[in-house]
DNA sequence: CTGTTAGCGCTTTCAC
DNA sequence: GTGAAAGCGCTAACAG
């Protein structure tokens, strides 16, 4: 509390009041040099200065209310222990493990996620990734990445480590976390083919964001190999969110010859607002049409019906990219990673009425 | 590209390649001093330096990729340009507007929000302050303040301007941008009171949430004010969740001598775990029970039934939330805002057979 | 075990 | 209109 010798400046604790205790303000209360207080403040060199001393200084420091400067740290060492998350919505529940999973992660190596949103916007792309270098992130996690956005993330892993997670980009050499797209497709076209549908229907997520074109593949190789009739319509969603999935189960049921008897929704959202459309225009979910959407979003297995869906896992995959960002701090060049999803059959689709399987 | 005199240190472009590029090597490779560097930079100082070195500058300096390093930036101006926004749990869909709001009032002022997620812990609470200060955030937006964070939050407030958002606390001199969570609570008895309910009941919200007890209050006022009859289960939910919902709903059913015709579930997450229980019991909403929630979810107009609830208005909050910290940012001392919340009737509440009114 | 010195990258007086 | 020098708060050699 004292401040004994004649210092110069302040009074520590006027400058206490206003919050800006520094390490010299430490060490001259406990007689030392500023050099000793960092040395006993740092767990790592705890032992090189004597127990003495440390509990003095350890105690003054508290006294004052001191607290340690992260940004000159940063300056100083070079690495501000933060990771850069870019989400595109944090809107999405989907992304809510994903980010616990990353946050998890870190916390293994004491850094601490950074997150920006993009809303899967290319500009705002760019001027995250810009302001993350700036701001001198260790590392990035990019969980927003579009076909458009594939440079500067490239750009930007000349700089610091990137992962990209969950949504991926073609032949690229940024290391990826991604859930099977291919093999959800192929899981919901399997599901309705086994339960007798032969006239099907995709609602496209958009065609920048890779897991969607992956989705229609897989579902189309099984249209192809079992001898499905895929209707189609020519346009995918500019972003995967409800009101896309709204616009085109429109045009689906506008522009279609006959109704398909059922419908994929690349991604949960859309096939909310596939039934509200559904709804609309009276046709029952499954009765009329079964509808199937992707994500298994923590709602959707309250809705009526409850929906019919592909599980992911989010919160794994956030580890796993999490993780990976660690390792490549300490220099490793991880492998990318797929992980496998799964089917969740629920009240949206059944059985067609007259299919020739029990 | 070229460096042409004697510099003696590292060359810019093999430092571009760690992504290192200082304003000294910008300087160096156009031939003026660091600091008339850093004047043509500033676009506040833009005119203080001749046009012809400013251009030449600014080419070299992208030629260079020269990206200001905002830590050091931040260490010699005091400022971080970042304001710390704290909430409870970004998976709160709730919580998504809110934060948007916050996010477009800073960007006003050129600042951006770093998030961090309390879980509603009271130890995360004092960690994530403890760690903002010590980043020198220049503000802090907390949006999950729970009774015994408040001598923390305070004691935050006298290092930097703190806004109380969404969730207010009792007796304090903290601003706060909040909703009338008294006046929810009333609408929700009087909406149930004019569909002819008698006998109603509350899932209590937790206790040290002061959301919670508000709506209460305001919901029993008009129970005292009407005469109506209010089963009480003497427990409140720990967290305002799904499962706390389910687990306050089975106690009610389990306690209580007989049925409410209409139960407030103190938030719509509750009121799911609520209507999970009631359908799992074999009990119908609204035809059994009417039963509402609060905050309006984006996803709660879809369920069946749609539920009724009371409208927040998070985004508008957000922005003055936001706005408060700005202005504080610059001296002022906003005063506290507290914004109108409405009924939304939907399907999960209806009027009571048998009602005297029409 | 502790003090001295230098410097992270930038801005900002103060000179010229 | 531009250069020189100091310093933000901290850590990390290097001495002693």
């Amino acid at each position: 509390m004292s401040v004994d010798d004649g210092a110069t400046d302040l009074d520590p604790l006027v400058k206490g009041w206003s919050g800006t205790v520094t390490l010299y303000d430490v060490a001259r209360a406990s007689g030392v040099h500023p050099s000793t207080v960092s040395r006993a403040l740092d767990p790592t060199k705890h032992s090189r200065v004597k127990a003495e001393t440390r509990e003095r200084i350890i105690r003054v420091a508290d006294e004052l209310g001191y607290r340690p400067d992260l940004v000159a740290r940063s300056l100083q060492s070079g690495r501000t222990g933060t990771v850069g998350v870019i989400l595109a919505d944090i809107g999405n529940t989907f992304i809510t493990p994903l980010v616990h999973g990353i946050a998890a992660a870190l916390e293994s190596s004491r850094a601490m996620p950074t997150i920006a949103e993009t809303q899967d916007d290319h500009a705002r792309m760019l001027n995250i990734l810009d302001h993350m270098l700036s701001r001198r992130v260790d590392g990035i996690v990019a969980v927003a990445a579009r076909a458009a956005d594939q440079q500067a993330l490239e750009a930007a892993a000349k700089v610091v480590p990137v992962v990209l997670a969950s949504r991926p980009l073609e032949e690229t050499q940024l290391v990826m976390a991604t859930h099977d797209d291919h093999e959800g497709g192929r899981l919901v076209a399997e599901h309705l083919y086994q339960l007798g549908h032969r006239t099907v229907a995709q609602l496209l997520g958009p065609n920048d964001v890779l897991n969607f074109p992956r989705r229609a593949e897989g579902f189309r190789q099984v249209v192809s190999d079992r001898g499905l009739h895929e209707l189609t319509v020519d346009v995918c969603a500019e972003r995967p969110v409800t009101e896309e999935g709204e616009r085109l189960m429109e045009l689906l049921l506008d522009n279609s010859p006959h109704l398909p008897t059922g419908v994929f929704a690349h991604n949960d959202l859309m096939a909310l607002g596939a039934l509200s459309v559904l709804r609309r225009r009276g046709l029952r979910v499954p009765e009329d049409i079964s509808l199937l959407g992707c994500n298994d979003l923590p709602l959707v297995g309250h809705l009526t019906p409850p929906l019919s869906t592909v599980r992911l896992r989010p919160l794994e995959l956030g580890k796993v990219a999490g993780d990976m960002v660690v390792r490549m701090l300490s220099g490793e060049q991880p492998a990318s990673v797929s992980l496998g999803v799964s089917l969740i059959p629920r009240g949206s689709s059944r059985r067609l009425d007259g299919a020739d399987r029990p």
